[in-house]
DNA sequence: TTTTTTACCGACTATTCGGTTTGTAGTCTT
DNA sequence: AAGACTACAAACCGAATAGTCGGTAAAAAA
């Protein structure tokens, strides 16, 4: 157990210091030795832990990607309270620490989708298994909004569910450059106008 | 003139053909053997004209990407009718072309601005400007709605610009994957709700 | 006709990058 | 203690790629 203790540190480390530059700079913008140079390591090193670069970035997916959308985006809206209230909160959350973090420009999985699309399959199926997770959880939580009387019944729950979806990916896009603190107060103000027009007008 | 007419067919040539493997492929990831190949040139044609693979592509923003942006996404909403009619309505055109035409995979400007995000600046100012004309185009759309009374007073114009805007960004990532008709329609359904909360409920 | 310019060819260079192979210090097993 | 295994280091390989350069056929200019 000890040896595996050892292995795993290693491995994680090196996602970790991965996904950053991928997410910085592109995958294939990236170079194995960019992130070896940056934790003092070898190619001999990588390649005793991961069988290709390929094989690397889908074990960052697994083990990283999807953890921080569960945590970031799904979690924050499991409750039972008003769902666009508790949407509308963990979409702000989201932007403000994408806002304060230096690692954070656009939204992990919209970029890489960009990057890897019509080129690498597998990573793209990854990819849009990985978004699908949040949108299913959104039209959940919106139906959950329904039978509490929080939201209209005429709404259609998939298409806000990728109305929201493409807004934020949209807004993660556009605060990558200009000035992100405008951004995300104009947009969280739209956001909420769009809500309130589906609130359900009969109170609970 | 005339040798001037044989360049610039040249040039041409070589600026479609390589708008078109950049946004396939990418801009790293295609070389310019690529594009050359597909036109069976070589690499003293390309490096006559061009000096260096940065500068062809800003000529491409310049030459192409900027005449589309005008034709697809400024021009349609130039009159003054409703705003919120010409630009679903322009919207509505620009993803119908996109879901035909294989050559259209996401939305040229985020794309190449994920792409070249931290990597190129010189590059990410001209993405830049080309997307603040569309906003900026926008803007006055539906100030000009407001003067109309087709637009509500309240409603704040440049934070609906970049609402749709992202919006817009975000659906053309989606679209790349996925069924693009059932996310067209689903998108415009919604964008078509968004923009009845904010008529102007006095009819003109 | 002679000279010059244009537009292009294709071999070559220098470098980068994903991946392989060989070696080895330390640890664990027996 | 002897062998075996773990976790790396470091040199190396081959393919790809941006950019260079000497040369040239055809057209234009003189």
């Amino acid at each position: 157990m000890e040896k595996n203790l050892k292995r795993m540190a290693t491995m994680h480390k090196m996602q970790v210091t991965g996904l950053e530059l991928f997410y910085k700079q592109g995958f294939y913008t990236t170079s194995i030795d960019d992130i070896l140079k940056e934790l003092a390591l070898s190619k001999g090193a990588f390649y005793y832990h991961f069988k290709s670069k390929e094989d690397f970035f889908i074990s960052i997916l697994q083990n990283l990607v999807v953890r921080k959308v569960y945590s970031m985006l799904i979690e924050p809206i499991e409750g039972h309270e008003n769902p666009l209230d508790l949407i509308s909160k963990c979409i702000e959350d989201a932007l403000q620490t994408a806002e304060h973090n230096e690692n954070d420009f656009g939204f992990v999985l919209s970029n890489f989708m960009n990057e890897f699309n019509g080129k690498n399959p597998e990573i793209m199926k990854y990819l849009n298994d990985t978004l699908k997770i949040w949108e299913v959880n959104l039209v959940s939580a919106l139906q959950r909004g329904k039978f509490n009387g929080y939201v209209d019944r005429h709404i259609d729950c998939e298409g806000v569910a990728s109305y929201i979806i493409s807004s934020f990916i949209g807004i993660r896009t556009l605060m990558v450059e200009g000035s992100p603190t405008a951004l995300r107060y104009r947009y969280m103000q739209q956001l909420r106008f769009y809500f309130r027009a589906m609130a359900n007008k009969q109170p609970v």
